[in-house]
DNA sequence: AGTGCCATCTTGTCAATGGCAAGATAGGAT
DNA sequence: ATCCTATCTTGCCATTGACAAGATGGCACT
């Protein structure tokens, strides 16, 4: 299935976006090069072109990926805002590549229908876990303003969790320190 | 003074980050040339190697120039950490290019004595501006993690602003819709 | 089975880039 | 006046992204 042996590979797309996460882990988004995910595929240094046109055509891909994925994994967390913003930050470090390129538009194109629809079923489950929280104490919260929140927060995170710039003393978890931070938002 | 005419440029490392500034406004960090920049400085393709080495070096003196401004914008805010929450936002929109550099370290060397230096300051404005804060109605909550929290929060909202990804509903002042957010934190 | 079609992949090429080496220039120190 | 060193230039090479033209082979249709 996988085997490489002949003209066709067979399922190049797929083994050129699994190339593409690895490559990016390595050595981040901006080190990304074509001809370097052909060679791990084994193809050569034009394959790529045929199935993403461009180099922003395959973030595109990466992207639209990154997004459904990222829907899948905060549906799967619950309906709890709490556990789907732990997920959130938790899909950011385990899924680090596709996070990096997600948030990056100057990247990719944002503007792609295909990654709009992704995108936005994405934020859809998580303004569905905001809708679905008690209301707080002080009354009436504006519901779009606490989605901003709580994305924010969340993003917050995980994004400065990324970029290495948290003091050591948050620990190593990044599930455990995030619950703590989120928890913030309910006290 | 900056008269561009004869061997000597005279400010050329200036021009150089000034150049930056502006090229990554319009095509982002990743598009980034030092050709280009040599281009709009008027100078052989190779001058900017003497005064940076390589193209981390330039990024990383970005990132310097970067987060001290940062600390200043926030020193200047006043003690409120409100304010300062503002500010944050304020300084990621205005100073588009240099929080866009400052945050991904896979683009300039991270690990430098002068970054972490202004990181360090900067940083200690922000969680002075927490400490600053009357103790909150629950009693005892950690500083470290609200100071964690209120970054997350600013950073998040100021990094999904820049990304574009917020919808159109929050408007286009950044500081207004900032405060809305952040007052979350108080309520 | 035979035939033609077309998606897939290859080779070849070009301009642009980053980085290195070696040389030219100038402004200041002695 | 001379040297000296930071600054800038020219020249070069490997790598990259993108494009064009050609090779290959699976697949539909007869």
């Amino acid at each position: 299935m996988t085997q490489t042996r002949g003209y066709h590979h067979g399922d190049l797309r797929r083994a050129l976006l699994d190339a593409a996460v690895e490559a990016i882990g390595e050595s981040g988004p901006a080190a990304l090069s074509l001809r370097d995910l052909a060679r791990r595929a084994g193809v050569s240094h034009a394959a790529p072109a045929h199935h993403f046109g461009d180099k922003a055509g395959l973030l595109t891909a990466l992207a639209v990926q990154g997004f459904d994925l990222l829907a899948g994994t905060l549906r799967d967390a619950g309906d709890d805002l709490l556990a789907a913003g732990v997920a959130y930050v938790d899909f950011a470090v385990r899924h680090r590549a596709h996070f990096e390129v997600m948030f990056r538009p100057d990247l990719y194109r944002a503007h792609d229908p295909e990654v709009r629809a992704a995108s936005d079923r994405a934020g859809g489950v998580l303004r569905d876990r905001v809708a679905g929280l008690p209301a707080r104490d002080g009354g009436a919260g504006d519901p779009g303003r606490d989605a901003l929140a709580a994305w924010s927060i969340v993003h917050g995170f995980a994004t400065l969790w990324l970029a290495g710039a948290l003091p050591p003393r948050v620990g190593d978890d990044p599930r455990e320190a995030a619950r703590v931070v989120i928890r913030r938002l309910f006290e």
